[in-house]
DNA sequence: TAGTGGTCTAGACCACAGC
DNA sequence: CTGTGGTCTAGACCACTAA
């Protein structure tokens, strides 16, 4: 392993287990360089690196900081509603659990261990007076346990997930489904109308976080997006859903 | 402008005009040290960027050269469905037909100049007997010119394309749609049955290339992808179409 | 084996934004 | 004003690999 990645590696590990969390103050270059007894491009290597990975954010005389992750550039750069809908949104938890993860808890989160519980969430969002999506959330209350006392009537459960919880890997799924008479129901559109559906798994070194659907109307969302080249100083806009 | 990012503008602008061709040979970095008078970790620097921006590939000994896209790794990550459906895939060419741009061609590819000429395909991918999609993609023949000579027998479009011309931008759209009597048919479902459709208009450097719509049967198959934190040496691995 | 890229050093000057 | 990051230099050694 070359210098500075292993420099860049022991930042990362701490940013990730948890040690560092967002808005805290990182070494900077000049600290780095006595630490670890390199020249002061190296150093600034390592931490470009972490800016390159989205994990860090360096301000001019202020230091580096671990970078606060911003609910518009969500997973994937699928944002979460909030950004998406605007002002005129607005959330409703229709229910709300705690339990031992069941069976089928544990095939959508993956591997749990025994007795572990969960916090299930079914979230509607609205723009005005129409619904605009269904969120089908489980929560790994080992992997967040503050998430069993919070009412998400603030936030939504994705953005307030994604200002407290750093991931390391996420799975995702973007597929077509119609719409089964419960769903019809909550979305107020025909039965086996077309609906857009979004899952992701969400882990964090390994362990499940959280594992959400998200059921859209088909006549009333799609997922937008730009790109171009990936260019280092210009990242990837991501998606909008419109 | 820094001066490696006028070294790293100056390739990239012949990359993307075409003067250089995917394959060529770049400057060495020694040789990019003579012509503008920089020290070699700039001149270094600047084709680092372009390795990051997947312009360029580098190969000790060999040198640096322009960058071959993969079909593999398409745009957004999306690949084509060469890849995605391995060697049991075909597609045959339903419709082709060369014609200048009509009100509808225009309003699909954006602003053509008069008289435009353009090439319309419809291709169905099957995977053995089962349809997998239907693509219908317009191209714009003042930006491809040889795709007026080609019978996209070998290869489908979309890969063709993504060999030859180099873009710069791209926007996209996911929705579900019900299957029209048409779409049913070619596809084998029940008309009305949910449909996954990407939409996806890429151009160079502001000229419109190519549109295209793939509309994918609900039931089987869905855009899938991981996902981690960016990070400079792990490339994000995209989505893939299962 | 020689050319090329990958990394690192120990300096330097500058721009910028907090203090 | 001064600490911090951003960039650049002119070297150096090494690793890899294509010739």
């Amino acid at each position: 392993m070359t210098r500075h990645a292993a420099i860049r590696a022991q930042i990362e590990a701490r940013i990730l287990s948890g040690a560092l969390r967002p808005g805290d103050k990182l070494p900077s270059e000049a600290e780095l360089v006595a630490e670890h007894g390199v020249a002061r491009m190296t150093a600034s290597r390592a931490l470009a690196d972490l800016v390159a990975a989205g994990l860090v954010v360096r301000r001019r005389k202020a230091g580096s900081f671990v970078a606060v992750p911003r609910a518009e550039e969500s997973l994937f750069g699928i944002p979460d509603l909030r950004a998406t809908l605007g002002p005129g949104h607005a959330h409703a938890v229709l229910h709300r659990a705690t339990r031992a993860a069941t069976a089928a808890d544990k095939a959508r989160l993956g591997a749990l261990p025994r007795g572990a519980r969960v916090l299930a969430l079914q979230v509607r969002h609205m723009a005005g007076a129409v619904p605009q999506a269904i969120e089908d959330r489980l929560i790994n209350l080992a992997a967040v346990p503050e998430a069993a006392a919070e009412d998400f009537g603030a936030a939504p459960p994705g953005s307030w997930l994604l200002e407290r919880v750093p991931w390391t890997e996420a799975e995702h799924r973007i597929g077509a489904l119609a719409a089964d008479a419960a769903t019809a129901a909550l979305l107020a559109v025909a039965e086996g109308a077309p609906c857009l559906v979004l899952d992701r798994l969400s882990r964090r070194e390994g362990l499940p976080v959280t594992a959400v659907r998200f059921t859209y109307p088909g006549d009333r969302h799609a997922f937008t997006g730009r790109s171009t080249p990936r260019l280092r100083e210009a990242p990837q806009p991501g998606m909008r859903i419109s």
